[in-house]
RNA sequence: GAAUUGCAACAGAU
């Protein structure tokens, strides 16, 4: 059981999701009776994937043979609840741990506080992020990004500054994530400038951009028209060795179609396509 | 002596 168990995860996380739900029914199949472990597998793979309206049927099927559930468990089921819209049922079940004596972990407390920043309920989220605080629970930078890009997204820059703050107080580390998260929220209140001087921060921080960031400062570049500098970035990028994806080459090539270029927009276009592209 | 079978955060177009 142990080695499909490792053999099931692996197999989702090379994305191959049908696959790995047939291996869940070979567990069954082989005689085995499916653990903890092959349904927190299982439920992570799904909800990676994008089904985690799945997550619910599949941890009543746990309750239902009476399994109990772990640490690790909950905070995997708590984690498709938020991804699937029930995240009152995912604070519920944060709760139902304190009953069993399953403390609440960083996870647990991280994944519902990212479920309410990213329905826009960051009062909420910002109410639990105080309580996992008082009870000495060491947040780390993963929740701190989550509440940057959370206020960040509804225009709350304050706030996402404070929280930013806090961070390096505490002695954290931002991460590409924290910056990113930043970045996006100040190009989103279309702050091009203030988001170039983060960037710039970012980088005397030692903390090193990654695609995402070139990204996000692209499409931050095109929605205040400014295509050529937005052009420079994506130069910039590719210098620095970061292959465009398909979301970079999207957000490029509406930019040059929206500048109007658009013959260097289909140029671009059939380099996508001639470097093995799929257009969606 | 240790050793991970499982857990949370970022970008585009529509």
């Amino acid at each position: 059981l142990t080695l499909l168990n490792t053999y099931m995860d692996c197999v989702f996380k090379a994305g191959e999701t049908e696959k790995g739900r047939s291996l869940f029914e070979e567990i069954k199949a082989r005689g085995f009776i499916p653990d903890v472990r092959s349904y927190s597998i299982l439920i992570h793979g799904l909800v990676k994937a994008g089904f985690a309206r799945e997550t619910y049927e599949l941890f009543y099927m746990m309750k239902e043979q009476g399994f109990v559930l772990d640490t690790r468990a909950y905070n995997t089921v708590i984690d498709g609840f938020c991804k699937s819209g029930k995240v009152n049922k995912a604070y519920q079940l944060l709760e139902e741990m304190k009953v069993k004596g399953q403390e609440p972990t960083v996870v647990t407390y991280g994944s519902v506080i990212d479920g309410l920043a990213k329905i826009d309920r960051l009062d909420e989220a910002y109410m639990l992020f105080e309580e996992a605080k008082s009870k000495g629970i060491e947040l780390n930078v993963v929740v701190y990004s989550s509440l940057v890009d959370g206020f960040g997204k509804v225009g709350r820059i304050d706030e996402a500054y404070l929280i930013m703050e806090e961070l390096m107080q505490k002695g954290l580390t931002p991460n590409v994530y924290t910056w990113n998260c930043l970045l996006d929220a100040l190009v989103k209140a279309e702050e091009i400038n203030e988001a170039l001087v983060c960037f710039n921060s970012m980088k005397d921080l030692n903390c090193t951009p990654n695609a995402v960031t070139y990204s996000i400062l692209i499409n931050g570049l095109c929605r205040v028209r400014k295509f050529n500098k937005a052009f420079v970035f994506w130069q910039e990028m590719q210098k620095l060795g970061f292959k465009p994806n398909t979301i970079t080459y999207t957000t490029m090539i509406s930019g040059l179609a929206k500048a109007g270029q658009i013959f260097e927009a289909s140029g671009l276009f059939e380099r996508f396509k001639a470097n093995g592209g799929m257009p969606d």
